[in-house]
DNA sequence: GTGTATATCTCGGGG
DNA sequence: CCCCGAGGTATACAC
């Protein structure tokens, strides 16, 4: 705890003037200035690597790519260290990689008769995230999205225009899928051609825990 | 400083398995919980406003939005606490907005003879950053980035398009102007007709800094 | 409150 | 190293 005055200068300069605020250095090194409110986000910062230099009250940290944190303190309030060892880290669980297994589990929760071909169908321009095809046999590629806003759309929208240069897989139809999607992409989307298709995940996952009972 | 396992419920669901961590609480009421390293992201945190109850060495907070963080408390090492006061805040040079009042001052800066129409030009899916007409008297719109990359690409077509519509302005032409452009979206506005405008921040103040000193 | 755009975004994965 | 995509993104601002 120190009462400072701060200045940032790299992808943009910024100033604090002096006030009370909580200095927080890690073990890798990086720097974090709190004020006491506003979320998790420190006013300043430094990520590690970095190099920290500390002369006549001025503490100056530095990284590779040119950019200098200036950290004068004024009075020190308080000043405490310890030791903490590895974190086991943190285990996360409903993220897009999750739907995107158990759909891959699943194509039919996509579409009638739908067969999966590959996940993370590689474009030139980066992965699909599920290219199926229909009963018919037609592609089919798909975008999955936790919460489906436009930029899905235009991701997906880039994805097919892409596809549809395969000779192999034209015509590629698109299908937009998501726990939940907002007017605005639903709108896009259909007056792209796109279908849209909300999926639950609880439902999911208990299908597939179903399928894992039968076999 | 507490040995803690903690676990988050809510837009996902995310366990920490025992180990000592940093708990941190603002005045506004929001926790964070720190390991010893990782940059400035909390492993798990709880924005304010939120409401806290402490029962049985269990820290459960919970949100309006149906969110819940627990965490169990196993030993605390240390507990420390400090008034702060109000801080100043943080003054920032060099974002968009920075970039977008010179760009406003400067437009010839965007190609020869342009003049500013108006900043945040109104469209019904939002502003564009910049209406102007060329030495010919035609609509170019401008969207200005500090880094060019494809999602303002996209941003400025879906503008472009909706501008078209406006029989006073059709045909709009669109300028894509930034520090720095990167190649797959300088490939994907030239495909589009959309001109790429590479604009230097120093230079740009130093002319308006200039043309401050000759008026 | 939703909708839109910005961020020193952060963070992780793949080439 | 850069590029790209996801994020409990957070944050600000307009409607």
């Amino acid at each position: 705890m120190a009462r400072c005055t701060v200045d940032y200068q790299g992808r943009l300069q910024a100033h604090l003037p002096e006030a009370v605020r909580l200095i927080m250095i890690k073990a890798d090194g990086c720097v974090a200035i709190h004020a006491d409110g506003g979320a998790y986000k420190p006013l300043n910062w430094m990520n590690a690597p970095n190099r920290l230099v500390v002369e006549d009250g001025i503490w100056r940290v530095t990284n590779s790519k040119g950019e200098e944190l200036h950290i004068t303190v004024h009075e020190v309030l308080s000043d405490t260290s310890h030791e903490m060892g590895v974190d086991p880290g943190l285990r996360k669980d409903g993220v897009e990689a999750h739907l995107q297994e158990l759909l891959a589990a699943n194509p039919t929760a996509l579409g009638e008769g739908m067969v999966l071909v590959r996940r993370e169908y590689p474009t030139d321009i980066g992965p699909v995230d599920l290219l199926c095809r229909d009963p018919e046999g037609r592609a089919v590629a798909v975008e999955i999205k936790r919460r489906g806003e436009i930029d899905g759309v235009e991701q997906l929208t880039r994805y097919l225009q892409r596809l549809d240069r395969d000779g192999n897989l034209r015509p590629v139809r698109g299908v937009f899928a998501a726990q939940q999607i907002k007017p605005q992409a639903r709108v896009l989307a259909e007056s792209r051609g796109i279908r849209c298709v909300v999926v639950d995940y609880d439902e999911l996952r208990g299908i597939t825990s179903d399928e894992l009972k039968l076999f």
